[in-house]
DNA sequence: TTTTAATTTAATGAG
DNA sequence: CTCATTAAATTAAT
């Protein structure tokens, strides 16, 4: 029980999580180039990504299952597989019931401001439009 | 100890946090009128205002303690006291050493979208800007 | 102000 | 991978 009990829980900032969202919106299983992709450019690990990607598409978010054709497109056009073979998990073991379909339409936001240290989130400036 | 432990942890939606802040970075101090006003706007009781206000000042939140006249300016304008005598809580104490200034610049995103059944958030929709 | 409780979200582990 | 849980981080209430 003394195991050290979990890494650093990974906080996302707004800007990494706006691009995770659309990858999600687009591509709920993402492939290993994409995986890649997304680790270059919000800078993080892979396995992250991957994390994120699992729990994104477990309970959370909103599935719309409107028009399964678009869903099951985006799980067709998977990901070029030209450089994905060391580790067979992409379109290797897919879900076969899932007839839903992502449709990103709407976010909460979290209108704190604390620029404190603990954070390090990229402050937005918002138009004053309150 | 039987005592029920807690109120229904209030959550406040994006809207009204964005009424709450607003009042907050005008004055952090608000009297019985504003208050009052605040309940009406939002829907809420007096004490989760009141609450709010007070963690508000606590830690959270952004003080730019760059013009300080604002600030001060803002408390000298406390409210009207005309019809705030019941509980004396108001302009009574009061911070001494507050030389702060409150700007709201930045607020943090939290792009989830679940429709959820426990949540009730006010699902805004975001300007295709990513 | 400090502490506690309720939520939310990231990380783990079983299947 | 999915599903269920655990743990960490936020935020409201005391």
């Amino acid at each position: 029980m003394a195991t050290n009990h979990r890494q650093n829980c990974t906080k996302f900032t707004e800007d990494q999580l706006k691009i995770l969202i659309k990858a999600f919106s687009q591509k709920p299983y993402p492939g290993y180039t994409i995986k890649q992709k997304l680790v270059l450019e919000i800078t993080t690990e892979e396995s992250r990504i991957y994390v994120w990607f699992q729990n994104g598409r477990v309970s959370h978010r909103v599935w719309k299952s409107s028009e399964p054709e678009e869903y099951l497109e985006a799980r067709r056009d998977q990901d070029h597989p030209e450089e994905r073979n060391q580790s067979g998990e992409d379109a290797s073991v897919m879900p076969t019931s899932s007839r839903s379909h992502i449709l990103i339409t709407a976010r909460r936001k979290n209108p704190y401001t604390d620029i404190d240290s603990r954070i390090k989130s990229p402050n937005l400036v918002l138009k004053s439009k309150i």
